[in-house]
Order: structure tokens, then C-alpha cells, then sequence
DNA sequence: TGACCAATTTGGTCCGACCAATCCGGTCAG
DNA sequence: CTGACCGGATTGGTCGGACCAAATTGGTCA
């Protein structure tokens, strides 16, 4: 049993992201949510809070009002990613271009501050993606792997804050894509021994280079798993 | 005068940012916190669920326990800041090269879907900073002019909103070293006409390179300014 | 029509109480 | 002596009612 000041958030966050309360709207009072929620207005403030935290709404002395989109905290994004049947497709490919960038100044940081077997680990990690044979769990995994590696060796703290609270917002979301997604290409093998050799010289361009390959094939991928799977769901909607 | 609760969320901030309470360390109960702030038992839940939704502490039935420090939310970055006398100058340095790499993705982005009107709107930003005899606070204006019209050209929500949000948690803690920064450079002139002309020609390599050269500029600076702001604090203790 | 004032509403805080899950220390069997 | 077990104390979650100060609202009056 989910705390009952989760339900109450929970319900405030369907209801502001599904339109029934408007950027800059008031929301119902505190006495009145309780009423709605059949709850003490204790839990209802304790939802209201995360709610400020979140981003989704402003609470004043007065009444509390709902934020625009871009006001959000970068938290909420997995409470919007879950709105609708399907994720939304542009929003899964904005993250993607986002964590792309992210990971190419990881990749230069580390670069720049990691020490020798830093670089090591994350080579071992790029030629996992190198190697042609590799059977696809273990390249998934490798894919993680190098991500993290990255994000450790970048030393960064607001670097790592971000691309992991991105992530954990993500990850949740795109599970229903695994059973569509494609078989690593060979571009894809390219890139990633770009990858390799670019640590390997201490080559920031070429680094630049192969990630942004690898994410842009990613990206692909990913969109294409997603049409794919819109496909499929039609399909089951005709069938019933 | 500040609600209670938050003040109760700012002195467990302290203490967990200063040590007094360790990763993985038990916070005091509710009850006790509420005895030890001189406050009601409410308050204090309305703080803890502050604190957790910053990502400083995991609260659970049996007790509230504290994160790492990589756990912690990006709206935690601007009280790590406030630590100690003078914000932590890797800090700063890390959330300029954060920032960079968010301003190059978001450059990309809008030289990829941006409208004509736009990219119009950028250029005219760039070259406010190309224009050597504009007066300093005008130049600064444009600055952040610029990164707000890319931003709001790349139509990328999370970039949005985690660019507003490093914005927003950075910003008041590297006021005081407004007075130390120093004119800007002709090599910034050159960037930015760089910059100008990559947005001209849709050249998404130059403009890269253009950015990179401004934030590095921007990231010296700020490291000169704020060894001089220590200097200054040195001579002050010293006199007093 | 517009400025002004009072009643109402709203968030912020407090008190005391109860429940269920968790944690902790002692007990008892192996 | 060790380890599983069990019951009481502790802890977070919820409830109800109450009061205050600030903001909102709506009506009044100039």
C-alpha cells in the first residue's frame, strides 16, 4: 500500500498534466483537496510539497498555482514521459539528444582529468561495443557500462546528477522498446572502434566524432523501435 | 519572515552538507527534530519531505536515512554552493563546463528544427557580443540573452528545464564576482564573430568550435575572478 | 468609475492521538 | 557460543480539530 500522500500527489500531477488545471490556474484549497482526496489536510500538504518540489506547482500563502511546463523540475520528466497510452515520442527523442551532449562533455572531461586506468576502463567498455560477436544482452549492458564509466571518470558532480536523475527518469519508460529494438549495425561496430582508438590518442575531435555517431545511430534506433511498437499496438486495437 | 518549515529543512541541510550527518547515517527521529527545532512534529514532515524530494535523505517507515551526495537532486547543487565562505571553485569550474556542453547541444538543436526567424534572433545576440565598443553591462546582458534565445530555439523541454535550473541554482552564489570579472578579450570578439558567421552559413562544425572558444573564455575568467575575490578575503581577514 | 476597507478564505503551525511497519534487545534452542 | 526467534519500544504515516497571519475577495463609499 502506497502512502496515501503519494496518491494525492500522484492524482495532482495526472490532473495539472492532463489539463484539467492550467499553467497559472489556482488549484482547489487545501481543505477542499482533503475533501476530494478523503484525507487529513496534513497529507494533502505533505503532497502539496512534493508537488513544489517537483516543479509542477508554486504554493503561496493564499493559494498555490500551477507552473508552466518549463518551470518544471527535471524530476517531473518521468511523470510526463508516463502521460498517454505511449510515451511521447518527441520528448524520448529530445532526452536522447540530451544525453548525447551530456555524454560527449563526460567523454571530454575524462579525457582531460581521468587518469590512465580510467581510460582504460572505459576503452575495455568501448571495445566490448567493438566486438562484432558480442550477443546483444551483453551489448546492451556494455552500453550502460560505458555510460557509467564515463560519467565516473568525468569527476563531474553536476554532470553525474544529471545524466543519472535523467536516466532513472528514462529508463523506467522505454522497457516496452527492448523487444523491437535492432541489431547493432555494422556502422554502429565502426563507430565504436572510433571510439576506442580516439581514447586510445587522446583525441578529443575524434572522440567527439564517434559519440556523436554512436548517438545519432542510437537515436535512429530508438525511433525506429518506437514506430514499431505504435504499429504493434494498433494491430491489437484492430484485433479486439 | 520564512516559513519554519523551512527553516528545520535549511538547518538539516547544513548539517548533512557539513558532515554532521553522514551517507547512510540515521537522521534523528522526527520527534526528536521537532524538539530539537522547537517545533510541532508537522513541520518537521513537511521538511523531511522538502529534504527528500532534494534527494538528501531516503524516508522510510523505521527511519530517514541520508544519500550520497550523487544522489542528490540538481536543485541540491545551489546549496552545495552556499557551503562554506566562498562557493567551491571546482564547483563553479564544473558547472561552466556543464553549461557549455548544454549551450552547444542546444545550438545544434536550434540550427536543426529552428525557424529562419529564430536563428535571425541568435545572430542578432552574437553580434551584440561581437561588437567591441558595446559597454560591459550591455555585454553581459547579451550573454545570457543568447543562451536564453538558443534555449528557447532548441524546443528541447529537459534541456529547458535543466538549463533553468543550473541557471537559477548558480546565479546568486557568483554575484560577488561581478566586480572582479575583467573586459572582455579580443579573442571573445573573435569567437563571437565566429559564432555569428557559423549561424550564417548553418555550419553546425564552426559553431561548435565558436562555442567551445567562448565558454572556455568564460570558464577563465571566471577562475581569475574568483582568485581575486579570495585575494581580496585574504587581505580583508588580514586588516580586520 | 475607482479607491478603499472589512469579512472571508487560505496557507502555516500547533496539539494530541492512533495505527502499522520497522527496529532493537533479550531469550531460547541448537 | 552462535544463531534463530519473539515481543516491546521506536518510528513514520494518518487523523481531527484548533488558532494565527497574510492574502483574497467583494461590497461600499467617494
Amino acid at each position: 500500500m502506497t502512502a496515501k500522500y503519494e496518491q494525492i500527489a500522484g492524482g495532482l500531477i495526472q490532473d495539472i498534466l492532463s489539463g484539467r488545471y492550467l499553467a497559472q490556474d489556482r488549484l482547489p484549497s487545501e481543505r477542499d483537496l482533503a475533501a476530494r482526496f478523503d484525507a487529513n489536510r496534513g497529507a494533502v500538504r505533505e503532497a502539496m510539497k512534493k508537488l513544489e518540489a517537483l516543479g509542477f506547482v508554486d504554493v503561496q500563502p493564499g493559494g498555490a498555482r500551477v507552473r508552466a511546463r518549463t518551470e518544471a523540475s527535471l524530476e517531473a520528466i518521468g511523470h510526463m514521459l508516463s502521460q498517454g497510452e505511449l510515451p511521447d515520442r518527441t520528448l524520448i527523442d529530445q532526452i536522447l539528444v540530451v544525453m548525447g551532449g551530456l555524454m560527449n562533455v563526460a567523454a571530454e572531461e575524462a579525457l582531460r582529468v581521468g587518469s590512465a586506468e580510467e581510460i582504460a576502463e572505459i576503452r575495455k567498455r568501448a571495445q566490448i561495443l567493438a566486438d562484432e560477436v558480442a550477443d546483444e544482452e551483453r551489448h546492451i549492458l556494455a552500453r550502460f557500462e560505458l555510460m557509467r564509466s564515463l560519467m565516473e571518470s568525468s569527476n563531474n558532480l553536476p554532470l553525474q546528477i544529471i545524466a543519472r536523475t535523467l536516466l532513472s527518469e528514462f529508463l523506467p519508460h522505454i522497457g516496452f522498446l527492448a523487444k523491437y529494438a535492432e541489431q547493432p549495425s555494422e556502422a554502429f561496430v565502426i563507430f565504436a572502434r572510433q571510439l576506442d582508438q580516439a581514447l586510445a590518442n587522446k583525441d578529443a575531435d575524434a572522440l567527439r566524432a564517434s559519440f556523436s555517431g554512436l548517438f545519432d545511430l542510437n537515436r535512429q534506433t530508438m525511433q525506429r523501435a518506437y514506430e514499431l511498437a505504435c504499429a504493434d499496438l494498433v494491430q491489437e486495437a484492430i484485433s479486439s
